[in-house]
Formats: C-alpha cells, structure tokens, sequence
DNA sequence: CTGAAAGCGCTTACAG
DNA sequence: CTGAAAGCGCTTACAG
C-alpha cells in the first residue's frame, strides 16, 4: 500500500482523478520545490520568493492538493479541530449556539467536535478525556457541572473557553450572560403591567443560570415593594414536563396569582398547556412569561414574551475567543444584553 | 520537544501525572516487549501469549495509557470517526437522530464529526471533501440533497449510509422512512373523523419527503372516495411561518375547509397560530395534523395530532448501519413504522 | 507468537 | 530564502 515507494510503477495521478490522495511530496515534485517549502507556504510558516510561490500555487491547484488533517496534526500538534462540549446536543437552546460556533470556526478552517455531557460532572470530565486524546487544539464548554478548577487545570494546558459562568485563570476565557439581569427585567415587566402576585416557576437550582434568574426576580419585586414569598416559587426542570408540573402544583396550593414567570421558555410552554388544562386563558387570565426567546417561542400559543438570549451570538463569541486564545491573544468579547421581548402572552392585568 | 530521543535526562512520567502523554513506546518498554506487541492486543490484530498480555494490561493501566487516535489514523487508515452531514445542526427534528448516532456510535469507540449542509449541494459536496480530507471511517448523510450519483460514487471509497431515499449501491446502505404511508395515515385519520374538506400545506417541493405525503395525502382521499383539488394544496417550506403564511394563502381562497393536514410540525404550528389569528380554533373549528412528532408537539396548543417519526431510533439505526459496513458485513436494518400519535388538535367534524 | 523496521503525510529545528 | 533529515505515535507487512 505505500505507493511513494514503489517507484514508477504506477501512473502518475490525473489531476482530479481518484488515484489516491495528492500528497505533499506530489505537489513539491511538481513545482520543483522540497516538501518543506510547500510546507511552508501552506502555513504561512516563511516568506518564499515569488517564483516558487507561484509554482507551487500551481502544483497545489493543478493536483487539486488538500493537506491531510491528521498528518498536520500528528506533525505538527495542531489539529485545526475545537471540541465543544454541549450538553444534549439536540437542546433546542444550545442549537443555535452550535450553530454559531461552527459558522465562526469555519472561517479559519477549523472543525467543531461535539460532545454531550448529559449535565453529568462524571460524563463532562471523560468528554474532556476524549477531546483531549483527539488532540482538539481548544475546547469550548458550554455551561456544565464541571468545577471551576477542573475547567482551570485543563485550560494549563488548552485553551478553554466556558459560558455561563464567570471565571479567571490563564488560558481560559468565560462569557456569562447576565441571567440577574434577564430575571429582573421580566418581572418588572410583569409589574409594569400591574401584576403583583408573580409566581415564580424555578428552573433546577443547581444550576447557576436558574438561580439568578430567581435573583432576579425577587430584586424587581422588592424594587416595587411587592413581598417576596417563597411560596410563589414553583420548582422546576427545565423542561416541559415540569413546567406543566409546576402550575398542577401551584394551583393546588390554592393561592391568588394572575402572572407567571418561568425562568425558561421550555417550562412556560409546559405552563401554558397546564392553564389551558384547568381553564384558565394566557393571557386574559394570566399572564405569563419566559426566558431563552427559542424560535419556538415566536409560534407558541399565544407567542410567548420573554427574555431574548442571543444562543447564536453566544456560539459565536464562543468560538471567536478560543480562536484569540489559540493565536496567543486574550480575548475581548462582550456578550449582549438581555433583552425583553414583548408579544402576547403578557398583558395589563385586569380585576 | 522530543522527549523520546533524550535519554535519560528527564524523570519517568510518574502514572496520572501531567508530563505529557504517555505513548505507546512507554508502555512497550514498562512491559518489555515490542511496540508492535502492545498494538496487536489494543488491535486484537494476534493472538498474544497469556503473560505478555497481563504484563501490558498492567502496564497500560498504571502508565494511564490512551492510544492518540491522531496516530493511529496516520499509520493505520482509521480514525475511529464518522462524518455525519446533518442539514442543520440546530434542527429540531435531526436533533434527536444526532443523538442517536451518538448514542451508538460511543459503543464502539468513534466519535461522530458533524458538519451541516444547509440543504444546499454545493455546501454539502464540500460537507463531503472536508470529511473525507478529515479521513472519517464512514459517512452517514441524512438526507440533503446529493445526487444518488455522488453518494454512490463518494461510496466506492467510503462507507456511506444516506437517509431519507433508497439507493442501492456498493458500500452504501439506505434508510427510508416510509412518508406515503404516514401521508396516507394522517390523512385517513382525518376522513375517520368525519372530515371530507381537507386542505394540505405542503412542504418543499424538490424535498423527495414533501413528495411522498403528498402522495399519500392524495392516496387517502382517494381511497375514501374524495375528490382530489389542486386548490386544497398550498404550498409551504417547512418553517413555522411557512405554515402562518399558507393558512393566510388558504383562507384567502375563501375555500371551506374542516381541517388540514401540515406536511410538518414546524407548518402545523405556524398554522395553528394562523388559524387563532383568524378567529378560528383548533379542533373546534378546524383539526390539524402534522408529521415528526417534534418533542415540542406534545407541548403544543393543544397538544397536535401527528405521524411519529422515529428520529432518535432513526440515528441510531443509521450509525449501526455504518458500524456494520466498517465491520465488511452488509446492514440489515429495519425501519420501524410510521405511527400515528392521535392527541387533542383534531376531533369529530361538527356540522 | 513476536521483533525490527519501514512507512503514514506532514512540520520544524538545523544548517546553509 | 530553502533543503535534508528527524520526528510525531502509531500500524503492518516481513521475517523469524
């Protein structure tokens, strides 16, 4: 199977032909060059006088030549690939952001690798494991139950890039979203609008976003000077099913309520459906409201206000600091703000 | 930076320690025998004597070793990956089919390499240059919109598993999903009910998926003897606003109608919101169906009738398939049927 | 059953 | 500015 040794008893490979990958040594052949030079010319490794660039530019077009990926990376220690941890990769919130993250990692030639953690520590830390024997050259991890200090130690040597937390440490760059923020905004619009008993549907507490969010929530009531009660605050999941959950609960306790605010979209849809359930009408009855901005929320029924949190942005910065990273910068990225997106599941409350 | 050729003058990697990787070489040596020894029992490749092999286990599990697949895809041909072309990574239908293949795939030891083709050839085609310069093991392309011709060709040097069409071919193996049947199913559901005015909202029409529904959608009215109008046909591209649109398009006909069967969820819910938007309720005034039975369908309002389409098992089924080409051996898989999932979003005409 | 050696296709000091 | 050569960490004929 080692062509390069035998030598000439194979025809030379047609441009463009399925006789086998064009190699290196074919394209420096070709331009009369050694393979260090192209080397170095495909990696901008060298200034090289202008004859023998255009040679090997032709060579290159002429053979069709496409560096082998593994090679460079077993040579070189670079693999052009970023792992991505995510944590379902079929989350309809992280989609965008996966999206986002390949857009961006496209331009320089780059290939995400995905992997789920499950929101599993155990699972996260053998993603890493694996990312790192595939010799990714960054890893971005998206949220996530791993320590502060495991993601610290890894970034000793790769650079990390994580969401949805704030972190220090040398090869490592965290963007958060300023969930404090997106919680207080929602509720104070459901203040605006003259709601004063807010239920709160909690997404899982441990979960940092989902507790912020509640921070939030609680600073706009006090703000207005509306007590806060514990009572108010339904836990939740995350997903439909316990949101669903949550207004079952909620109303067995039996207490007055004409808002709701869910600290995620995928729980207000399941809200919503529990209300119709018993009869009550989002919004004439009450008013509820979430936080993502899903494109699913766009058709809920009715459309669903909320807190609009750019995935695809995220995805995007994402990438683009692992990218600084990998070219020895530190990164500047600024992560929007949130953002209240008012459509029709929220209204004035009426008596 | 290479460590191997200094003899001696660093100190032996302690296990678990973080003085770089530890190679096959190490492991060789800590057991005393070969290189090629300790990769013919990570290979299975030879039968090895019973001591030689409890010395490298050994080995292996105190050095920590793991073999850098980087390595082993240079000197061996396989890279324990397979490209998976998915149209869109963030799409709420293959969403669960990655998982699937995921899932699967992890048993083995690959990991999966995702690029997204946007329903585009010329992305996708490139999709394919960048997974095979990248040396995937296999490809699995679900569905998009290659030529039967490509795929075929890219499988004379590759193992291919496309989804969403039969083809048959050397080294390719074809998931189809049975779309006429679950076309004629939903639209039967529909005629059982009563209903007898039954508009269609279609989907892509170069979609070969869009196609069959269709046809089934036909088949059924035909069956029960009902007339067959172009006029109950509206065109549509499988978004939720394509849906919100075509319900706009339909009621502007001025046509009666009783229900409508949308070739897909993402349509049923942009019509559902149209059809609210027009005053007009679902079920009570007019059923909706649709097809996949997204995770989001059960959330909906009310929750929608659809065709399951059995998109997790879909993936799984696909990176089985490929497993079972890599292994030499031809796939048997079977695709489980379209089902139909009855919830709240239709019901009995009422006159 | 097992080693020594060549080779996978690149990159990168090391010398001009 | 440019080559020859070694090396990346494995696998795999080729010989015992």
């Amino acid at each position: 199977m080692n062509s390069r040794t035998e030598k000439g008893t194979h025809a030379p490979p047609a441009p463009g032909s399925a006789s086998g990958p064009v190699t290196i040594e074919m394209v420096a052949r070709a331009a009369g060059v050694s393979q260090s030079t192209v080397s170095r010319i495909l990696n901008g490794t060298a200034v090289v006088s202008e004859a023998k660039r255009k040679a090997i530019d032709d060579a290159i077009a002429t053979l069709g030549f496409v560096p082998n990926p593994v090679a460079r990376g077993l040579a070189g220690g670079r693999t052009f690939s970023v792992g991505v941890i995510t944590q379902a990769i079929d989350s309809p919130f992280y989609g965008a952001a996966l999206r986002g993250i390949e857009d961006e990692l496209e331009v320089l030639g780059y290939s995400p690798l995905f992997v789920s953690g499950h929101w599993n520590v155990a699972v996260e830390a053998r993603c890493l494991d694996v990312l790192r024997s595939r010799r990714v050259d960054g890893i971005i991890v998206l949220t996530g139950r791993l320590t502060d200090q495991a993601l610290a130690s890894c970034a000793r040597s790769i650079p990390v890039v994580v969401t949805g937390r704030t972190l220090m440490a040398p090869g490592l760059a965290s963007l958060n979203f300023d969930n404090f923020e997106g919680g207080r905004l929602a509720t104070q619009h459901l203040i605006e609008l003259g709601h004063r008993r807010i239920a709160f549907i909690a997404g899982d507490p441990e979960h940092p976003d989902a507790v912020e969010r509640l921070h939030g929530y609680r600073a706009a009531l006090e703000a207005a000077g509306i007590r806060f009660g514990r009572e108010m605050v339904i836990s939740g999941g995350f997903s439909e099913a316990s949101g669903l959950d949550a207004v079952d609960r909620l109303l067995a306790t039996g207490q007055e309520f004409s808002a709701i605010f869910a600290a995620n979209d995928q729980m207000a849809f399941g809200a919503a459906l529990g209300l119709q359930r018993h009869g009550l009408r989002v919004p004439d009855d009450v008013s509820l409201v979430g936080f993502d901005d899903l494109p699913a929320s766009l058709y809920a029924h009715p459309p669903l206000t909320t807190i609009h949190q750019p995935a695809y942005e995220l995805g995007r910065l994402a990438a683009s600091a692992v990218l600084q990273l990998l070219a020895g910068n530190q990164p500047v990225v600024e992560m929007p703000a949130p953002l209240l997106m008012v459509r029709e599941s929220s209204r004035q409350r009426r008596d």
